[in-house]
RNA sequence: GCCCAGAUAGCUCAGUUGGUAGAGCAGUGGACUGAAAAUCCACGUGUCGCUGGUUCGAUUCCGGCUCUGGGCA
């Protein structure tokens, strides 16, 4: 029987740190955080990481543990993390997966495997010098001849996918086609009871990202992109493409003002947790707590205890 | 007070030689298997400021009014 474990999920915001915390104290459990910009080293204040003291004595995992100027890959995440989950377990803990990277998670609990071939891979960066001289045209069709399925799967205009299907046949010799719908047929490495926060009416939503960006200003985005900088984080380094640093970066270097950036900030955060609604609506399994208004986080670990009974995890 | 320019989608604006209108952004929905806080796709009816007039027909032309810029007093 596979082992049991926790996952909290949910948009940016909506409280997933804290309700995390508060489920290990009462489980007597670890988290493992599934979050792909938390993982970098010096990015607390712009990702919203959880401080010591937020911690409050939990055990917390993958977070602040990659060199923000490495670029760490949801395979390379699950590669670490999975020794974790099962190493906590093995402790007769429970592992609780807090993070907002949907498709981490996934990796994570759904046990699927990735095809060879990664970001600076000779064989990506010849594809991209490619796309950068022929365009897609070319490249589509070659994908046509091999994997003529994927290739009318893929929009033209999503070159990111369409390099990376030609990669994965060039490194493997299988179609990425073919590697996804074995890799689906397997069965889920863990059993998760997957918890949901959202609010109930998205405006909430937006106010409490519009405070929090400021909040993360007033304590100091600027200087902390500053001290990635300094400590020779290359400005395209993937740890900066993060929401928030990418806008102070911009402060950092003078060419917009911090009003400018607030506002932009808050935009990108408010589109990236729609995007995250939609990847986690399609999860069925997830267990949805709404927030009223204010997020009463008494309330959603007295319902999300009742859940894991339910469930049997407690 | 006078002169000039504006007033069109949530925002910035385009347009209609008179036949009730369309871009970008925002927003909403969706996709997603080694960059995923990334990347990509789909979706555009609104008293065309108000009010008279001309006209078969006015958002478009003409008059008046209101408001907003700018200029002159």
């Amino acid at each position: 029987m596979t082992p049991k474990i926790v996952c909290v999920v949910g948009p940016t915001a909506c409280g997933k740190t804290t309700l995390g915390v508060l489920l290990a104290k009462r489980l007597g459990g670890e988290v493992v955080s599934a979050d792909s910009m938390q993982i970098y080293k010096g990015m607390t204040i712009g990702t919203a990481a959880p401080t010591e003291a937020e911690m409050d004595g939990v055990p917390h995992h993958m977070i602040a543990v990659a060199d923000p100027a490495e670029q760490w890959s949801v395979a390379r995440y699950a590669q670490a993390a999975i020794p974790i989950v099962d190493d906590i377990l093995a402790r007769g803990k429970v592992p609780i997966l807090v993070g907002g990277t949907g498709l981490w998670l996934d990796a994570v609990v759904k046990g699927h495997g990735f095809a060879g071939g990664h970001t600076g891979g000779e064989v990506r960066k010849e594809l991209q010098k490619r796309l950068k001289e022929e365009g897609i045209e070319p490249l589509l069709e070659e994908l046509r001849q091999v994997d003529p399925e994927s290739a009318a799967r893929l929009h033209p205009s999503d070159e990111k996918r369409v390099l990376r299907a030609l990669e994965v046949w060039r490194e493997t010799g299988k179609t990425i086609t073919a590697h996804n719908a074995e890799t689906k047929a397997l069965p889920p490495r863990y059993d998760a009871v997957w918890i949901g926060l959202q609010f109930r009416d998205r405006q909430d939503m937006k106010d409490l990202i519009d405070r929090r960006v400021d909040k993360m200003a007033e304590e100091g985005l600027v200087e902390e992109v500053r001290r990635l900088l300094r400590s020779g984080v290359p400005r395209d380094a993937t740890a900066l493409q993060a929401i928030g640093y990418k806008e102070f970066l911009a402060v950092a270097e003078g060419t917009a003002t911090v009003e400018e950036a607030l506002a932009e900030v808050k935009l990108r955060s408010r589109q990236y947790a729609k995007r995250q609604l939609t990847w986690l609506r399609k999860n069925s399994d997830i267990h949805w707590i709404f927030w009223e208004k204010d997020r009463d986080f008494a309330r959603a670990l007295q319902v999300s205890t009742e859940i894991l009974t339910a469930a049997g995890v407690c």
